[in-house]
RNA sequence: GGGCAUAUAUGUCAAUUGGUAGACAGCCUCCCUUACAAGGAGGAAGUUGGAGGUUCGAGUCCUUCUAUGCCCACCA
C-alpha cells in the first residue's frame, strides 16, 4: 500500500463520516453488551440562525472526545444533537428578509403567513449549522436529532406551563419590565446587557414649589420621563429638604402637581439630593411608587415613542426627540439649571443592542421559589452540580440562585411556543393543554389564545429530558430510563444562569432527578489579540476556514490541547504545529506500512517484547494510556494531549522507530519469510511495531477521528476482532476499537531506566559531535567506562548506539584509556564517555565545553549543598526528600570530579 | 459599588497535595541521513508583575500594592 509523502487533511477526512453514520456506529444500539454501562451527553442546542464559531468547535470537540473514549471503552454511548428555535433572533432575521424582498412587515402578512415563512426559512437555512457540525466529526446520533419546536418538545412545554400554572407558580401580572422598543418585546433580566456610554449627560431640571418662591432641582439622565413623574423624593434625613416634605411642586409642561415625598432610598450625595419619581418607567421608582401608593403614569408607546399621556406636544414623538424637546422647553421656561457630562451605564437589548426602556406591562411570570429551593438544597447537601473548573463557577451558580427573582416568560413575538392560555369575551383566562380543553373549561369556544409566545429558554430548560422522550404525558421512556441523568454538560460560562441552573431546576421538578452529573465549563476562545472575538471588531476566526486550511483533526486536537478551563488566545501557529503532528502520524504509519510485509496487527505481540527497546516502548505506551485515561476522567484535556503528543513524537518516532529501523527495514539480510503468523524475527518485529502504532491510533482517535480512522483502515490485519467486545459484530472501525487502559503488568520501570541510560549515552555523544563541530559523516570511536550493569546494557544495545550516535566502534570497559586529544563527557550515573578526536579536536573549544558543564553542575551543587547543610531541612523535610537531594548531590560530585580531571588533562 | 479570576522564557500557555521551573512556536548552529524539510541532531533563553510575611523549602499558602479581564448590582 502506498501512502502519499505528505498528509492531506481533505483526503484523510473523505468519506469516513458518512460511513460511520450509515453503519450506525453513532447509535447506542450498536453496543451489543446488555450489561454495558451508559454514557450520555446532550449537546447545547445551537441557535437555528447561528453559524459555527470557535466556541462551538471547542465545546463539541470536548464532548466528542469524552463520548468517543467512553464508546471505545464499551459504554453504551448516546450523544444527542439538536437545535434551538431562538425566538427573537430568528423572527428578526425573517422579518428583515421579508422587508428586503417584499417591503412588508410581519403585521402586513399576518401571524399565520409569517410563521409559515419562518418555518420555510428554517427548512432552507436551518441546516447550515448542522452541516457544519457534521464536518467537525462529532459522533452524535442523528436519528435522535431534536428541534425545540418539534411537536413532542412543544407538548412538553405546554404541559410544563400548565402544571406550573395549576400549582400556582405561574401567574400573569402587570409589573415593571425590560422592554426592547426595536424588537417590541419584553426581555428577561438575563437578556439585558450593560453598555457604558461615555458621552452621557445629566440634566438638572427645576420644578417650582407650590406656594413658595422656590424651585426644587432634580437631576436626570432621561428628561423625557419627567412627563410621567408622579412625585419628587428626598431623603428624610436630608436637612436641606426637610421643610419641603409633604409639599407639592408644579410639574412643568404638564400642568400637573406632584407631591414631595421622603424615602430612605434617595442618595443625598448624588445629583441634587432630590429625585424625580417616574414609577411607570424606572424599576426603583416603581418600587418606591408601590411603597407610597403613587400613580403609575405610562407615557410611552411600545415602539419607543411617547403616547398621548405625555401631552399633545409629545404624543407620538420618538423618545430621543421628546428628550430634546423637553430640554428645549425647560430652557425656554428658564427652568433648565445646567447640563453636566455624565458617564453612565445603559441597559441594552442583548440581541439588537437597542437601549431598552423599563415600563409597566402585563406579562406572564414564573415564581421560582420551589425550584430554586430544590436546587439550593442539592447544592448544600451534595455540592451538586460539580463544576469543572470548580472556581469561580460554583460560587457564581450559588449566588445567582440565592438571589433569584421571578422569571418573565412571555415574549411579544410570533415565533415560538404560543402561550397555552385562552381568554373569553369577559377577559377571564383559561390555561389548558389545547384549545379544546380550554373550551371545555370555559364552557364556550368563543376564546382567544394569548398572542404571546414563551421565552426560548422555557423550552431549552427541558432539554436534558425532553430530547429523551419526556413530553409531560409520557413521562417514562426507554431512553429516559437508560440515558437520564446525562453524564456531563459541556458549555460556556455565559449560560450558567440562562441554561445550566434552569436545567437543574426543571429536571428536579419534573423528572425528580438531576439533569447531568458534571458540568464542564470551557474557557473562551479569544482572538489573536487577546480580545474577545466579535463581529464588529472583525477579529473572529472561522472554524470552517481553519478546517479547510489545517484539517479538522488538527483543529480538534488544538482546541482540546488548549482546554484548561482558562480563556486562551487563538494562534494559527498552534494549529500549524498540530497539523505537523498529524503529518508525523501519517508518515510514521507510512514507514510502518512500507515495512509491513509479513506483519499484521496483533495486540498479543505486545505481551511478548524481545529487546530492552521493545519493553521500553511497550511500557511507555501503557503508561501513556493509563495517564491519558486518568487525565480525561478529570477533564484535564490539555494534559491528555501533551501525553499523546510526546509519546507519539518523542518516544515512538524519534526513538523507537530509529532503534528498530534496521531490524524491520527491507535490507540485504533476513528477508521476512512468508510464513503465516510471522514467526521469523523480522516479521515479529514488524508485527510488534505496527501493533504499537495501532494502539497509539486508538488512543489518538477521540481527538483526531478522521486521520486515525483513515490510517487504521490501511493497517494489515485490522478487523472487528480489535473492537471492544461490545461491538464484536460491527464493521471494522477504529472508533469501536477497544480503548487502551494501560496494563500495569506491561509497565516496566527497569526497562525504562535502562533505556534511559542508552538514550542518555546517545544524546551525550551527539552533543559532543555537535559542539565539537564534527561532520555527520565522520564515524566516531566511542569509549565508555561504566559499571558492570552499565556495560551490560550498552553491550546489549551496541548496534543501536552505533547507529544513532553515528559511531564506528564502541569500547566498553571499567576505565578509560584514551589519548589526550579526546572529547569527554560524564553521564548522570557517573559513567564516563570519551571520543578520541586526533586531528579534529579544538582544545580551546573542548575546554570551554567542559567548563560550561562544570559551572552548571556547580551552581546546582551549591544550591543543594546549602540545603543539606541546613540542620532544619535535614531534620524537618520528609526523609525521602532528603535522600533524593543526597543522591543528586553525589551524582553531581561524581560528575564534577570526572569533568575536572578531564579538564586538567587538557592542561 | 461588590465578587471572582489572571499576571511564569520573545509569543501562546503548562506545572498533581508547597520539594532543583516545562511544552509548542520563534531564535542560534549543523544536516536535503531512502517514513516525514510540515523533517533530523544539538543549543541559548526565566530574580515566576512589585513589596512584605509564614516555612527547612514558595510559581504554589497569607497580607498588601499595581495591571488586565470577567461576573453581579437600582445609583437618578
Amino acid at each position: 500500500m502506498d501512502l502519499a509523502k505528505q498528509y492531506n487533511p481533505k483526503e484523510a477526512e473523505e468519506g469516513h463520516y458518512q460511513r460511520w453514520e450509515e453503519s450506525g456506529c453513532f447509535k447506542p444500539e450498536t453496543n451489543q453488551n446488555p450489561d454495558a454501562g451508559k454514557y450520555s451527553i446532550v449537546i447545547p442546542p445551537p441557535n437555528v440562525t447561528g453559524s459555527l464559531h470557535m466556541g462551538h468547535a471547542l465545546q463539541h470537540t470536548i464532548m466528542d472526545v469524552l463520548t468517543r473514549r467512553k464508546r471505545m471503552l464499551g459504554f453504551r454511548t448516546l450523544f444527542v444533537p439538536g437545535i434551538d428555535h431562538a425566538g427573537i433572533s430568528t423572527q428578526k432575521m425573517v422579518t428583515d428578509k421579508l422587508w428586503a424582498e417584499e417591503q412588508k412587515t410581519p403585521l402586513d402578512i399576518g401571524r399565520e403567513a409569517f410563521t409559515e415563512k419562518v418555518w420555510a426559512w428554517k427548512e432552507k437555512y436551518g441546516g447550515t449549522i448542522l452541516s457544519q457540525i457534521r464536518r467537525e466529526g462529532i459522533s452524535v446520533d442523528w436519528s435522535r436529532e431534536h428541534f425545540t419546536m418539534d411537536e413532542d418538545l412543544s407538548k412538553a412545554v405546554r404541559n410544563v406551563f400548565v402544571t406550573l400554572y395549576e400549582e400556582g407558580w405561574i401567574y400573569r401580572g402587570a409589573r415593571i419590565v425590560n422592554w426592547c422598543p426595536n424588537d417590541r418585546t419584553v426581555l428577561s433580566d438575563l437578556e439585558v446587557e450593560d453598555e457604558t456610554k461615555k458621552d452621557g449627560k445629566l440634566y438638572y431640571l427645576q420644578y417650582p414649589v407650590k406656594g413658595a418662591d422656590l424651585k426644587l432641582t432634580v437631576a436626570t439622565t432621561r428628561p423625557e420621563t419627567m412627563l410621567g413623574d408622579t412625585a419628587v423624593a428626598v431623603n428624610p434625613n436630608d436637612e436641606r429638604f426637610r421643610d419641603l416634605i409633604g409639599k407639592t411642586v408644579d410639574l412643568p409642561l404638564t400642568g400637573r402637581e406632584i407631591p414631595v415625598i421622603a424615602d430612605e432610598y434617595v442618595d443625598m450625595e448624588f445629583g441634587t439630593g432630590a429625585v424625580k419619581i417616574t414609577p411607570a418607567h424606572d424599576p426603583n421608582d416603581y418600587e418606591m411608587g408601590l411603597r407610597h401608593q403613587l400613580e403609575e403614569l405610562n407615557v410611552m408607546n411600545l415602539d419607543g415613542t411617547m403616547n398621548e399621556a405625555a401631552g399633545a406636544d409629545f404624543d407620538r414623538l420618538d423618545r430621543y426627540e421628546a428628550r430634546r424637546k423637553v430640554v428645549e422647553k425647560f430652557r425656554e421656561l428658564g427652568l433648565l439649571e445646567k447640563i453636566d457630562d455624565h458617564e453612565m451605564v445603559l441597559p441594552v437589548c442583548a440581541r439588537c443592542k437597542t437601549v431598552i426602556e423599563t415600563l409597566v406591562s402585563e406579562q406572564w411570570w414564573v415564581k421560582m421559589d420551589e425550584m430554586r429551593d430544590l436546587a439550593l438544597k442539592l447544592k448544600r447537601e451534595t455540592d451538586y452540580p460539580r463544576f469543572t473548573p470548580h472556581n469561580p463557577n460554583t460560587k457564581v451558580y450559588t449566588d445567582w440562585l440565592e438571589n433569584l427573582r421571578d422569571w418573565t416568560i412571555s415574549r411579544q413575538l410570533w415565533w415560538g411556543h404560543q402561550i397555552p392560555a385562552w381568554y373569553d369575551e369577559s377577559g377571564e383566562v383559561y390555561v389548558a393543554r389545547s384549545a379544546e380543553e380550554a373550551a371545555r373549561k370555559a364552557g364556550t369556544d368563543k376564546l382567544t389564545q394569548d398572542p404571546d409566545v414563551l421565552d426560548t429558554w422555557f423550552s431549552s430548560w427541558l432539554w436534558s429530558f425532553s430530547t429523551l422522550g419526556w413530553d409531560g404525558e409520557t413521562t417514562e421512556t426507554e431512553d429516559l430510563r437508560r440515558y437520564h441523568p446525562t453524564d456531563v454538560l459541556v458549555t460556556a460560562r455565559d449560560i450558567i444562569f440562562l441554561w445550566v441552573s434552569r436545567m437543574v431546576m426543571a429536571a428536579l421538578k419534573f423528572v425528580g432527578e438531576r439533569p447531568f452529573d458534571d458540568v464542564y465549563i470551557t474557557g473562551t476562545v479569544l482572538a489573536k489579540d487577546g480580545q474577545r472575538m466579535s463581529k464588529t471588531k472583525k477579529n473572529g476566526v472561522d472554524p470552517i476556514e481553519v478546517f479547510d486550511k489545517y484539517g479538522v483533526d488538527a483543529t480538534r486536537i488544538t482546541l482540546a490541547g488548549s482546554s484548561t478551563g482558562m480563556d486562551f488566545a487563538w494562534r494559527d501557529e498552534k494549529v500549524e504545529s498540530y497539523r505537523n503532528f498529524a503529518n508525523k502520524i501519517w508518515n510514521a504509519t507510512r514507514f510502518c506500512l512500507l515495512n509491513s510485509e509479513g506483519a499484521r496487527v496483533d495486540p498479543k505481540s505486545l505481551s511478548d517484547p524481545e529487546s530492552i527497546a521493545d519493553k521500553w516502548i511497550i511500557s511507555r505506551l501503557n503508561k501513556t494510556a493509563r495517564d491519558v485515561n486518568d487525565a480525561l476522567e478529570k477533564y484535564a484535556f490539555h494534559e491528555a494531549v501533551q501525553l499523546l503528543y510526546h509519546f507519539f513524537w518523542d518516544d515512538f518516532c524519534d526513538w523507537y522507530i530509529e532503534l528498530v529501523k534496521d531490524e524491520i527495514s527491507d535490507g540485504d539480510q533476513s528477508e521476512p519469510q512468508a510464513v503465516a503468523g510471522g514467526s521469523d524475527p523480522k516479521s515479529a518485529a514488524r508485527t510488534r511495531i505496527i501493533s504499537i502504532l495501532e494502539q497509539a491510533l486508538r488512543l489518538l482517535h477521540p481527538f483526531m477521528p478522521y486521520l486515525t480512522e483513515d490510517l487504521w483502515q490501511k493497517l494489515p490485519g485490522v478487523s472487528s476482532d480489535l473492537h471492544n467486545p461490545a461491538y464484536a459484530s460491527a464493521p471494522a472501525t477504529v472508533m469501536l476499537a477497544d480503548f487502551p487502559k494501560g496494563e500495569e503488568a506491561l509497565i516496566d520501570e527497569r526497562a525504562e531506566s535502562e533505556m534511559g541510560l542508552v538514550i542518555e549515552l546517545i544524546t551525550r555523544i551527539r552533543n559532543i559531535r555537535a559542539e565539537m563541530r564534527i561532520k555527520a559523516s565522520e564515524k566516531l570511536d566511542v569509549h565508555v567506562s561504566a559499571d558492570d550493569s552499565g556495560q551490560r546494557i550498552f553491550a546489549e544495545n551496541e548496534a543501536q548506539i552505533l547507529k544513532l550516535a553515528r559511531a564506528g566502534r564502541l569500547h566498553l570497559g571499567d576505565g578509560l584509556n584514551v589519548p589526550k586529544a579526546s572529547a569527554k563527557g560524564v553521564m548522570t550515573s557517573g559513567a564516563e564517555i570519551a571520543v578520541p578526536l586526533e586531528g579534529l579536536i579544538d582544545f580551546e573549544m573542548e575546554r570551554e565545553r567542559l567548563s560550561a558543564q562544570i559551572n552548571n553542575l556547580k551552581t546546582e551543587g551549591d544550591k543543594l549543598g546549602k540545603q543539606l547543610s541546613n540542620e532544619n531541612f535535614v531534620q524537618k523535610a520528609p526523609p525521602e526528600k532528603v535522600e533524593a537531594v543526597r543522591e543528586r548531590m553525589s551524582e553531581i560530585e561524581t560528575q564534577l570530579k570526572a569533568l575536572k580531571e578531564n579538564l586538567e588533562v587538557l592542561g
